[in-house]
DNA sequence: AGGAAACTTGAAACCTGGTTCATGTTTCAA
DNA sequence: TTGAAACATGAACCAGGTTTCAAGTTTCCT
């Protein structure tokens, strides 16, 4: 139907399987109720791209579960046969999302590369997939207001991942040995400010190659003057 | 009262005359209604410290007028006697406290020093105020959903301040002669979220000192390993 | 084929909280 | 001192959207 449903296809068949294992919280283990045949199915998937649409044109509160619905096409009774509340399917999403901006980086970087290649290759991942993307950008950044919990995790793991490949980078010698968390978190934080400026506010000005040329050339060599 | 309350004060005296020029639309050129006497001008700095807190506290949406006002020690309706809505109110704050910031930053770059020196004086300083100031870095987040015109604004001013920064050590040979508005984004993403991850989540763990140290070390050399 | 469980439907109950307003009180300049 | 403008008050109004529910319809297993 749009981008966003063929994004939510893409990630695979059973995207809610995904979701349901990785909770702390045993009581909102599952954030949708389980459909059990494929007409549920079918809705449920049908309520999730409607929500990731109207979510991210209008915001978690000027957003509506009408609304949701008649995008979905279905009536507004059956949005409660799925998901408990608005926060619910929100959260729902957001998971399914940062899920999503996992994988994409992870096929960024299936081919072996150096270190200082790799994280030039994410970011231009990462800022193509938020052109393409602007609502995962906007619902994930609403998390932290919404779903502060989701937020958090989010971020962390992205930042885990990083710091794992730094480390890796730095074992095979081609990065200093001495790179720790922050070092992670502000790589992450220039690649999310790089995203939002060139790739969802920006009218496709600068080219991501262009973008994640510079921020890893800032990486390799610093700033300075060469000496 | 407390921090933020104070925070507010330091500021300046009339921070409302600072917010009424630098408006775009003339119909929202004041988002208060300017007070004519001196109890006016005190209930309005209630007002406004009291939404501080509610909306750092709760969020803009959780936040209710109500109970804004119980804070602030006046009745319900007298805030329609400052404020036409909620909205109104919520970017008064952003813009009270995106200059705030700004501020603080300046304060912080009084004395010339090296530019690297500089950029990590700083990030310091701008850790130590978000740590100080919880509810700064929420509100101003949050903006990006109630208040994206003002949002922008903040990170675009900021951005064009480190830029000038850059600018300025390239001038005088101590920066590459090539940096860009990528680089200056790219910085003030890394700051944004040092400050999130340490001093807005931390516990204090790390030090804003270490902190700012391994990210001017990064603007410095890059993480590549030393040839 | 048959029937129980799954799912659908949309009108209406229900809440919540922003906003208004008519009535008082305080300020302050003349 | 005085009165007009500024400001304060809080009960009541009201819009809008979430959630419920009782009455169907469809699915799917045996």
């Amino acid at each position: 139907m749009n981008q966003v449903s063929s994004f939510l296809l893409r990630i695979g068949v059973t995207p809610f399987s995904q979701l349901s294992m990785d909770t702390g919280t045993p009581a909102a283990a599952d954030t949708a109720k389980q459909p059990r045949t494929e007409r549920g199915r079918r809705t449920l998937r049908k309520l999730l791209d409607a929500a990731a649409v109207e979510f991210g044109e209008r915001g978690f509160h000027e957003a509506s579960i009408s609304g949701i619905t008649a995008r979905a096409g279905t009536a507004l009774g059956s949005f409660y046969t799925y998901f408990e509340s608005k926060e619910a399917i929100f959260q729902a999403l957001v998971r399914d999302m940062s899920e999503a901006v996992k994988v994409a980086a992870r096929e960024a970087l299936a081919e072996p590369a150096p270190a200082l290649e790799r994280e030039r290759a994410a970011l231009t991942a990462f800022l193509r997939f938020a052109a393409e993307h602007k609502e995962v950008y906007r619902i994930i950044d609403e998390a932290e207001f919404v779903d502060p919990e989701s937020y958090r995790q989010h971020y962390e793991t992205t930042g885990a991942r990083i710091l794992d490949r730094l480390r890796e980078g730095a074992r095979k010698g081609e990065l200093r040995a001495d790179l720790e968390e922050a070092h992670a978190w502000a790589i992450m934080g220039m690649n999310v400010f790089l995203g939002l400026r060139y790739a969802v506010w920006g009218e496709g000005d600068l080219p991501a190659e262009h973008v994640a040329a510079i921020a890893g050339d800032l990486l390799a060599k610093g700033i300075a003057a060469d000496r």
